[in-house]
DNA sequence: CCCCGCATTAACCAAATGGTTAAACTTGCA
DNA sequence: TGCAAGTTTAACCATTTGGTTAATGCGGGG
């Protein structure tokens, strides 16, 4: 072939392209051997079907991303820096992986079972910025809230804006420049409004 | 048949249901048939395709559930209490319809376009909204913040805990009573800390 | 030079699925 | 009663798609 990189490589990029942009129903395996420049046997040779091509790429890339933000929860710094640093990390994180936010909801909807999995290799570093957060409560340094629920607000204005990226495209008369901006300028302001909401 | 109700109704009904809980390319029209205790030939006679009968319940659907929302942003009172009483009635209009935040974001990625003709009914209230946000912000009541990044803020909030609702339920440990009593717990607390979160 | 095992392919298969057709049934009315 | 129009159905069709098979290419060791 043209490359020097291993056929199954190629198969795997592809797969994680076509997956990414498409779902695992959406996508098809004639697509992802189009995209790896092979035939659509040589796939299921590789490969025995769709399902098992789909969870290694599912693993790797949903692990890939996430670990990032998850070591930034638990540094040993104050508790704002923390969640500065999560949603920075989670920032950067799409802009290397656009259709990563999207990607995750949909499999979510489809397999909870198999993402839960994926989701429990965060469970460590989030217990510990739970503790964090209690810690900060008691010291009076934040207002009383459930540390899920405080979770669950940073969580949301990280995935919403690219998983509803086209809404708010229209919506601001953005064009794709325009956005890139747009969630820049939103990734430190959504970190100072978090902590404005629920600083003393 | 058993029901007085017409043959169009329960398809629609039907539809709606199975359209929600599957999406556009999830859903069987074999399935809509069976669950509206018709033949699928049928289906075709009352709607003449899939993408007609979807069109049908997207609109009708989609506009129902947002209206109530949008008539929220635009009533005579304070910012702060039209952002309490948006809140609310989202919170109110997903406990009807708990499938509405997954199917618009999976549509949304499927048919951009199609979606944005629904945002666009939206659009005098969010204009009104915004205004109303800029002059709070002249009056000095809240902090400079682009009007948008607030509005998608406030969706953010309202949008993900749903969209999401496996994992919250799956790191909370919450079984669905607990899970509806999280929600109902957010509903009142997102409103106040995105209150927190600009006032001055 | 030939044979063996890995890589690759064209052709094919079976199931699922959206959609069609022609016949049968129902109902209202002349 | 019997016809006509609307309603409903069983059977069928075409396409898509994941997956298989059997044959071919090919490179290295004996």
């Amino acid at each position: 072939m043209a490359t020097d990189i291993s056929t199954e490589e190629r198969i795997l990029d592809a797969a994680r392209s076509v997956f990414l942009r498409k779902g695992m129903v959406g996508a098809r395996m004639q697509e992802v051997a189009d995209e790896a420049g092979i035939n659509k046997a040589l796939l299921h040779y590789y490969f025995r079907n769709k399902q098992q091509l789909f969870e290694q790429v599912f693993c790797v890339c949903g692990q890939r991303a996430m670990q990032g933000m998850w070591v930034e929860l638990t540094q040993e710094r104050p508790l704002f820096d923390n969640i500065r640093a999560f949603v920075a990390a989670f920032h950067e994180a799409m802009v290397r992986e656009p259709h990563f936010p999207h990607f995750m909801l949909n499999e979510l909807q489809r397999d909870p079972q198999h993402l839960l999995k994926l989701v429990d290799l965060g469970k460590g570093a989030r217990e510990q910025f739970f503790k964090q957060v209690k810690a900060a409560q008691q010291r009076g340094e934040i207002i009383a809230i459930e540390p899920l629920q405080l979770m669950v607000n940073m969580m949301a204005w990280c995935w919403f804006p690219h998983v509803a990226s086209p809404v708010v495209r229209h919506v601001g008369g953005m064009d794709q420049k325009a956005f890139k901006l747009f969630l820049q300028e939103r990734s430190s302001l959504a970190a100072e409004l978090i902590i404005r909401s629920i600083q003393r």
